[in-house]
DNA sequence: TGACGATGTTACCGATCGGTACGTAACGTG
DNA sequence: CACGTTACGTACCGATCGGTAACATCGTCA
């Protein structure tokens, strides 16, 4: 008899998986240029070969950490959404007095697209695209934010908010807790309110 | 008879010059960490030995580096002061505005010590600590400018000030021109005169 | 002239980088 | 059992990294 009715025994999962969760472990901590593949495949448990069969190259295994970091940015949009429904302010806000907090952990390192495009100036490198666009898909959402607030010039709104949310990520690394990002939320409704009147 | 009466004829800058002007030129366009010693060498137009007898290490000549590059910006508060003496918020308006300007260059790179500070994650790192603390020379003297300008909350109004500027210096990059960064200007203005009333 | 300090030249070090050729164990299917 | 497929490991590649040893050359000043 067989000990579960699942099709799929609990199997170990595959090289690709444990080597995308070692490259968020790492590239996220230490940068993508900092860690060598080596490291990358003996953190995952598994060989090299490995790696370069499930991924181009490094740049590869990279925009691939990129893609999934940033579906936890999306996860959190969610989850401001869902907690505050049909009320764009709020999600905003929540979203930025919890960005505030973040940055205070000790071993905070900020947003890696950001860190990844600072690590790649060369605007063709495939590295630097990918995080260039994601980056893009926030502002996006950011102004159809601003749009269901009705702001003046959504556009302005969204590319104010912007610089309040890099900032903070990068400040959030340069001073020690509590730093300048600690007043991101304040900034943030300033800004928002500027536009559209208080809340 | 003299051509000139310098006693000074016109002689070849020496080796660890040449090297903190290649270091700027190489350095700031392409990262620390990207740039080979040899590259800096050849650029400079000297061989190794000559780096390694003026800096002990690379990491020597990137905290020089980082040291020039902030004079850079010293000169430019310099420069605003010169204009606006004894105004305190024509000061940081004629800076934050330059930034627009400046961010929206094609091949811009934004502030050299925050990109350093990201490059090199961890604390310890003496070229991260040399960036770090240059960074806070730049808080204090926000702090000083919103004093004078009788801000409600002098280092809130800095902390803010910081998150826009750094905002910008990212921001140049990640975006094409012109950016979210072409508002730093408009939004400075926003907190400080939240603080500080209308000029 | 002779001593000196700064620089250039050449050759080299050990370590690490990203990437690969090649062999093998486990598996399902005829 | 024989077979092809998939997944994986051992061992290695050439290139480049930051850094150094040993010696030659130059201009300057006494």
């Amino acid at each position: 008899m067989r000990s579960s009715p699942a099709p799929r025994p609990p199997r170990r999962p595959t090289a690709a998986d444990r080597l995308r969760q070692s490259a968020r472990d790492l590239f996220y901590r230490q940068g993508i240029r900092a860690v060598g593949v080596e490291e990358i495949v003996q953190n995952a448990g598994v060989t090299k070969p490995s790696l370069y069969r499930a991924f181009a190259s490094k740049d590869g295994l990279a925009t691939a950490f990129l893609a999934d970091y940033q579906q936890c940015f999306w996860d959190r949009i969610a989850l401001v959404r869902a907690e505050h429904p049909d009320d764009a302010r709020a999600q905003l806000l929540a979203y930025f007095d919890g960005l505030a907090e973040r940055s205070a952990a000790a071993d905070y390192r900020g947003c890696a697209l950001t860190n990844a495009i600072l690590e790649y100036p060369d605007r063709a490198h495939p590295v630097r695209q990918e995080a260039a666009r994601l980056k893009h898909q926030v502002r996006d959402w950011l102004v159809d934010r601003a749009l269901q607030m009705g702001a003046t010039n959504p556009e302005q709104l969204a590319d104010g908010l912007i610089l309040l949310m890099e900032g903070a990520y990068v400040v959030g690394q340069a001073f020690p807790p509590p730093g300048p990002a600690a007043q991101v939320g304040a900034c943030a409704r300033l800004l928002i309110d500027a536009q559209c009147g208080p809340g």
